[in-house]
DNA sequence: TAATTAAAGATTGTCGACAGTCTGCAATCG
DNA sequence: CGATTGCAGACTGTCGACAATCTTTAATTA
């Protein structure tokens, strides 16, 4: 059956052509080559990616589930123009969601688990002296060390929301505007006392510093962008 | 030309088509029309509902967004079949989220909204004791008193992710298991605790008191399911 | 000159048709 | 008799075209 499975190979990596474009899409918006408020025009991408409408359209729609842009009826889609406030809630919903994946980490989280996440933070540790504790903590390596304590938890509803609602905008947030974590430091410190709690199997605990670590986050965002009170993006349109 | 004038009619009940399908669809899946498990043909449906493909697959792509359907890729799309497991983790899901909402709520609820809700409880109460205290709080009455704390709230995001993605699958499960809530009166008490605390501006002990509220709901659940530990739906094929 | 209206252009919503893929059944072979 | 292979049917993915709607621009009028 080798042929069989080749050809599963090819219908993973081709799969369908919504699913293709979508995923081009997501990076393109993250990274900001579509910037926040940007027209999604439906002839011009069809065109751009060789598609035809209809897979294009197909793809429009997960964008939409990803929160990631707007439709309305007869109109067309924009690109969604997170605003201070709107990111200020996506942390409490973080805050709320996390620490109860938190707390279920640390019931179901398996030793071996536990032990890679903290060869991860070592990493990270290393990172941080190397670029001068600034540049990864900015990027994807913070969201790592969150994402597998939900993996952890062993919650599907809990990755999915997660997943698929909050992770791409936050993703968004921080490339567009490179946040200066600031902290990274203190940040690494206190995901090592959330996984002590972990590997302690104090969910209450574990549940607590992990409300407070991203509580704090939120609070770091208020303070900056009370001064710069406007919507995010603008610099683009 | 009796046919367009009735399209016009069509749409001026709701902006598309795709819409007005998708909301008739969910309703017949939360009702049970379309059970679940049930294979969700495209030709057959689109015939059902008198409109073309392309639309009635924009109404289905919805209805994966809103969970209530599972797609594959060149197989076909499936109503969602509940487990006990999931359905448990939906309720630590909302546990989290609500508590939350709650939290906030006691910050941000009017006092007039407040009033509003005491008004709900007393309805609520008339009904529990007017029919032997079981119908009510099956069906919506108790969805009504969460979802408005959580409107009380003034996150548009929780509001968005539990509207979206939990709302109506706990509905399809009441509806589907008719739950004997088994306790109305205590439930009715505890929301009055809850409101209590949200009109006292205490956040913390709101959010303390809905956790504990669906935290106990989960637990009913956890103890009725053990014994048919079955995936749920299954009478119906 | 500014405001209003009407026409033109572009875009979105909808439809029918075609091609590739999966499912189920039957015939054939070991 | 059981397993495998081939075929028929149906279904999903994709495409191009038409109709309805929105936006823009320009012409007209107060």
């Amino acid at each position: 059956m080798n042929d069989k499975t080749i050809v599963r190979a090819l219908q993973m990596e081709t799969r369908t052509l919504a699913d293709r474009v979508c995923e081009e899409i997501v990076t393109a918006i993250v990274k900001g080559e579509l910037p926040p408020g940007h027209k999604i025009s439906e002839p011009e991408l069809a065109r751009t990616y060789g598609i035809s409408r209809g897979p294009l359209r197909e793809a429009i729609r997960r964008l939409e589930a990803l929160r990631l842009i707007e439709r309305k009826p007869h109109i067309g889609a924009r690109v969604v123009k997170l605003t201070a406030a709107e990111l200020v809630e996506i942390y409490r919903v973080r805050e709320a969601l996390e620490g109860m994946a938190c707390r279920l980490a640390a019931e179901s989280m398996t030793d071996e688990e536990i032990a890679q996440l903290r060869a991860l933070l070592d990493e990270h540790e290393q990172s941080v002296e190397e670029l001068e504790g600034r540049a990864y903590f900015q990027k994807e390596g913070d969201l790592d060390f969150h994402f597998r304590i939900v993996q952890g938890s062993k919650n599907a509803k809990l990755l999915e929301i997660l997943g698929s609602d909050l992770y791409h905008l936050v993703r968004m947030y921080r490339y567009q505007f490179s946040v200066s974590s600031s902290r990274p430091k203190r940040a690494l410190k206190e995901h090592r006392q959330i996984i002590d709690a972990i590997d302690a199997r104090d969910p209450e605990l574990a549940e607590m510093l992990m409300r407070r670590h991203i509580s704090a986050a939120r609070r770091n965002i208020e303070g900056k962008l009370e001064n710069l009170n406007q919507t995010l993006g603008e610099k683009h349109g």
